[in-house]
DNA sequence: TTGTAAGCGTTATCAA
DNA sequence: TTGATAACGCTTACAA
């Protein structure tokens, strides 16, 4: 392994001199730092992140832990945080937390031994009113769906409103019985709720009544449960000409669910997700959908994230993304 | 920050004594290791991961470079990964290539930087002639796409094998005049050309003819340009009753062009895709696949990077992944 | 503008 | 079975 020492002697200068011409600091003569770069160049010297870690503090690395990192959402999103944290210079490494508060919780203490400069952190098992290990030492961002009440630094979606623009648009549709296709209500604000809360703003706000039988709350939020629920809502007899569905992994298991009990759609229902997964564009109908700017976000979360790396302290930032409704086939 | 200097003065040993506590090593008796621990417990201590990684030289990261990580195959790839890199003891950081050859060598270079212990590289734009950086002094795993004449530990897919058994399925059920929607031939094989070459064996055992026409090659293989082949073939007015699609992100697209022009799959039209992403099952129709063994394929990838971290030198290993053909309604 | 010295927290080595 | 000491490669603080 070649060091900074070999450079050193390599150029005829001394480590620190090296040292300085690698981090690009200022004071050092142009001439030596041409031969020093040029000793770099000829030695194929690389700094070693771990000593310079050691002695500096910074890793360089930002966590970013999600729930599963092969559902469309979270890779989207992934793929956004990786290209914002590299416009900064960070690097991000990955967690799958499975979405369960354990996986979540650990995030936060493994990112300790990990030593990540910080956490951007995709919660949706943790309960709202989990404090932040007292220790942690690195600041946290919340990121998209759970509100913890101002406690840590949060980039949300436009759940209420969203969904809430999603339901009104169902309506001006014609549909008059609007299903809601959610996760399991927990206590405390989060997706489910706020969402849910958006969907029934819409209805009272036009005048329609929340048929409880149109309510199917799911244990998870996937493809496979979103298939069940349409079948459940199709077996139950009750009448139903919309669906809401609370994200669009879940939308895409509606879809198929109601193409196998022969309910076409958008003709005999119409059907709203949350996302805008690349997926939604590419479904046969193609799905309608809240697009919040995902991009936005991410850059928003690194921004906090770098911002609080650099300055630790200060009051908590909340921020809600922008949206739009992208209307396609399935609300035809 | 706590250290082991910390936790040796809490339990009243030395530093080493932690140390071996902390390592799982032998040679310390029951007494004093509950000790350790317990002051370990009590200080709420963790290794610090750089020091260690500075003394003993391994960092205990793999990377894994991939396109793009919001591809549903990469990502259901990455989390396979990270799952059983997470059993050895390893934590996984992903880099995106964006499927472009300086991203994939980018990659090479960068975890020289980032002193991974060792890669998992999905290339795809790579050329098969590119040899490893002579002094990267960690090991490179090939995994998935690109071959490079046993020049590195491989885990390819059934790539072949798997496209001739779509193929033939289709045949089977009566498809006579069958297109292969794929990427670009470059020189070399590849993933786009073995598959293709697949496609031919299986029409040639079958006595049915290649007709040039039903032949498209996408500059991407992305759901756009997928669409965008389905649209082609149906406007240019020859007769097609089947299409192989070289990936099922690519078969999405097709489904969804095909509907475009209202060609209904199965009945005008069968398709079937390659990888078995998640999606392919909630497709409408669902979409019959080639499901390589992803879970298999990706611990013989942890396992060939592990084994090389410990053990470098040997002859390089090439192993093909199991598969099965999945039948759904896109064939039916 | 350049160099020297010390030390970041861990582990390998060897001695007790 | 345990402990003292010396690195690992770099950067902070300060001296020249």
């Amino acid at each position: 392994m070649i060091t900074m020492g070999d450079v050193a002697r390599l150029a005829g200068v001394s480590k620190m001199t090296v040292s300085n011409v690698v981090n690009n600091r200022a004071g050092v003569s142009d001439q030596v730092r041409r031969r020093v770069l040029e000793a770099i160049e000829r030695s194929g010297y690389r700094v070693n992140v771990s000593a310079r870690t050691l002695r500096s503090g910074r890793t360089g690395v930002i966590g970013l832990a999600v729930p599963e990192i092969d559902r469309p959402y979270f890779g989207l999103l992934a793929a956004h945080v990786i290209d914002q944290a590299g416009r900064q210079g960070f690097h991000v490494a990955i967690e799958q937390t499975g979405g369960a508060a354990d996986g979540e919780i650990d995030a936060i203490a493994h990112s300790h031994t990990l030593q990540f400069d910080g956490l951007i952190l995709s919660a949706v098992g943790l309960h709202p009113d989990t404090r932040p290990p007292a220790e942690t030492g690195y600041p946290i961002v919340m990121l998209g769906e759970q509100d913890f009440g101002g406690r840590f630094d949060h980039v949300a979606m436009p759940n209420e409103d969203g969904t809430r623009a999603a339901t009104a648009h169902l309506i001006a549709r014609g549909c008059r019985r609007i299903a809601n296709v959610t996760g399991r209500f927990s206590q405390g604000l989060n997706v489910v709720t706020r969402r849910h809360h958006g969907y029934l703003t819409a209805l009272g706000e036009h005048g329609l009544e929340a048929d409880p039988a149109l309510l199917v709350n799911l244990g998870e939020m996937t493809m496979a449960a979103g298939r069940e629920a349409a079948h459940r809502l199709a077996d139950s007899g009750r009448a139903f000409d919309g669906v809401v569905a609370v994200t669009d992994t879940v939308a895409q298991g509606v879809l198929r669910g109601l193409a196998d009990r022969g309910l076409r759609v958008p003709d005999d229902v119409r059907l709203v997700g949350f996302d805008d997964v690349p997926e939604a564009e590419y479904m046969v109908p193609s799905l309608s959908t809240v697009a919040p700017d995902h991009a936005w976000m991410a850059a928003r979360a690194v921004e906090l994230v770098v911002g609080r790396i650099q300055a630790p302290l200060g009051p908590t930032d909340q921020h809600v993304a922008p949206f739009e409704l992208v209307i396609r086939e399935s609300t035809r």
